[in-house]
DNA sequence: AGAATTAATTGCGCGATACGCAAGTTTCCG
DNA sequence: CGGAAACTTGCGTATCGCGCAATTAATTCT
């Protein structure tokens, strides 16, 4: 036990652990697959937890619901933004290192461990499939708060002050009003989503960090 | 037929929508009730159908699930604040009038139709029950959207431009953020809510439409 | 006003799901 | 290597959402 860190950070990953996490994203992949292809409704729990070689228990045991399931890799971006927050230089301007984090989501770098450009998939399924709209927000919820403590400590802010939660809040109102923005405009090939969000989210967190901000 | 005004905004109402969201509040605030006296998990729909006086069948032909009958009322607020907003004087800047429109549902005219302080009783409610986030998000997204429009109708900007849009996120992230504030602030009886929504809202629409900002 | 048309409510029943429980199996740690 | 903990699985059950068809109430037309 020599060599081994003493517990730094989140990766105490032992084998049953990352086996784990490997069946519960197959079964994520699975069920968005079998949803893109079929249709949601079409989709039974059965044939998602059939197509990973689990029991429909198991499948349950991972997510209540299909919903759930299809939405996970989207939960995933809140563990992320947080950890790419600590990531960003102590000296980058709070405001710039959030743009960063966050449309550099949208980037090359934005969806390792996931199929090729898999958010365009997952946003024009969630498009079609009402059902999925209940599931995203919960995930988008989920995701600001785990924004919310990394500016927390970041900023080295009291976990109950108003300053992060707002912030958190802004920077992802802006992102989500950005993306909505962007499909809109049905089909414009020359202008890059990530600058989109880019822009919006400069846009939204100017009156909260910049002078008079209480927030750096 | 003299005394009507000519079908002047949204009020084509004939007697037979009256009473059928007559029973849709009521079913609404029996759900509501019932969920906050024997939790949510052992309420019954037909329990709640019962306490109205329909079947079971006619509950579903109103709401999906408990859970949304019991946040239906939120739901209205993204009506409240479209109408309340287009209500406002033309000549007050927008940034001020949002303020007061979102600070105004936490007045004491913003429960009407509603049983005494509801409000505290329904946040109390959502953060007992977590089967109840949810359905809450949804109806804030609704209520999002519908005020994105009535800002677009406000600034006369078009219905897929990115102002609107960013404005309204901003907005409602900002009232949420201070209201979850508020919460953890256990019991600070001297600070009312409203207090706290207003000055973030303020806050967080600064830099929207401040100079530089491109909505006035 | 009376009849026709339209809409809402209800009963019935099916398909699907979420979860508790207990037994079997795999992994971890000393 | 052996015990303990955790994961998986099968089974059974209560609940739910909704489609369908018949009944009842309300609105409109003449």
């Amino acid at each position: 036990m020599a060599h081994v860190s003493v517990s730094s950070g989140p990766a105490p990953m032992r084998r049953r652990d990352q086996q784990k996490e490997q069946t519960r994203l197959d079964l994520a992949l699975a069920a968005f697959e079998l949803a893109q292809a079929e249709g949601l409704a079409q989709v039974r729990v059965p044939q998602i937890a059939a197509a990973v070689g689990v029991s429909t228990r198991t499948f349950n045991n991972y997510f209540p619901s299909k919903e759930a399931a299809i939405v996970f890799p989207a939960t995933m971006r809140g563990a992320r933004m947080a950890s790419d927050l600590a990531g960003c230089p102590a000296g980058q301007p709070l405001a710039d290192a959030l743009v960063d984090v966050v449309a550099g989501l949208y980037g090359p770098r934005g969806q390792e461990g996931l199929p090729e450009n898999w958010i365009d998939g997952f946003r024009a399924l969630v498009a079609a499939e009402p059902s999925l709209h209940g599931e995203c927000l919960k995930a988008q919820a989920a995701g600001e708060h785990e924004l919310a403590v990394a500016i927390a400590r970041r900023t080295r802010a009291d976990g109950s002050d108003l300053g992060p939660l707002l912030l958190a809040g802004v920077v992802l109102a802006a992102e989500r009003a950005a993306v909505r923005h962007w499909a809109r405009q049905a089909e414009r090939p020359g202008v890059p989503l990530a600058e989109v969000v880019r822009t919006a989210v400069a846009l939204a967190v100017r009156g909260l960090t910049g002078p008079g901000g209480s927030l750096t």
